[in-house]
DNA sequence: GTCTATAATACGATAGAC
DNA sequence: GTCTATCGTATTATAGAC
């Protein structure tokens, strides 16, 4: 793995471990070995190195994402994939644990690929919702007339189950 | 209000707005409006002060919650007050906050009063709900019986209305 | 491209005048 | 008790040798 790669690989684990205002160069050159001017070299600084990190987490979470919940199978079966996989990702990139930093949430170029991803997201679970809905209606179900929760309950209910409670 | 008095409420303040690793000796006396020796008459370093500001915060949680959940009133009032003002609490002193503090977390003598706290906490709220359940059950109710949940929900569930979901 | 040396500033703490 | 001056170290960044 080539340096620049070991730098944004570093900046990432520490972003996660201590958070933006948390993060020494230091810190990052040491976990990456190598010296200081190779970060300076490649990067202009840390905000630098940092937003580099963070579109990186961005790009890893959405492909994932993308990949559990554009699969086949029923929209229950995708978004459960979904769910299921959420936690491990977030091990290595947990974009929301940044909206933590004083720092990060007043860098506007920061936060912005954050942002991104997150309308992304809500927008991707809204469409795979909508599948779903649209296909109880056309089975005849009745569940999508009563109210928007119920609706998503049936949807999401793994046949043969009712929603909890 | 006296200087170590001022020195505790801006170190409160700046360890909600920027956790305990964004906090610099020099924020705290600037909020404060006190000089560098002040704050080191008072207190022998950073970590003593914010250990000071610590146990305040869990003291003014202790004593709020101590209040929603003591009043007169059923299990389900005395729960809904102390929900209510959560939120209005949280604003001057979210001790869950640090927890996302590397710093933090790893200096024991720092976190202590706020794990007590939550101990604390969890052990109050658990007697709210005893002593509602044991009403439900002299009141001849058979929610008790079906299972924790449920008998958890009828408890808090205000008359004539079920639980939502 | 990478390294070491170095600089400017901030952090955390101390000393000593008042 | 409070202030200013100062100190040692770490941070953030640059310069320049290799």
């Amino acid at each position: 793995m080539g340096t620049r790669e070991r730098l944004i690989t570093s900046m990432q684990a520490l972003l996660w471990e201590r958070e933006y205002v948390g993060t020494s160069p230091k810190a990052i050159q040491q976990r990456a070995g190598v010296g200081q001017g190779s970060m300076f070299h490649h990067f202009s600084g840390k905000p630098d190195l940092a937003l580099a990190a963070i579109q990186r987490c961005a790009e890893q979470r959405q492909s994932f994402a993308q990949m559990r919940l554009s699969g086949p199978g029923t929209a229950f079966a995708r978004i459960e994939a979904f769910l299921l996989q959420e936690r491990r990702v977030l091990q290595g990139c947990q974009l929301g644990r940044l909206t933590a930093d004083h720092e990060f949430v007043a860098n506007p170029d920061l936060h912005r690929p954050v942002d991104e991803t997150f309308v992304w997201l809500r927008q991707r679970l809204a469409g795979v919702l909508q599948g779903g809905y649209v296909l109880a209606k056309a089975a005849g179900s009745d569940a999508p007339y009563y109210s928007p929760v119920r609706g998503v309950l049936a949807i999401l209910a793994p046949q043969g189950k009712k929603p909890l409670h």
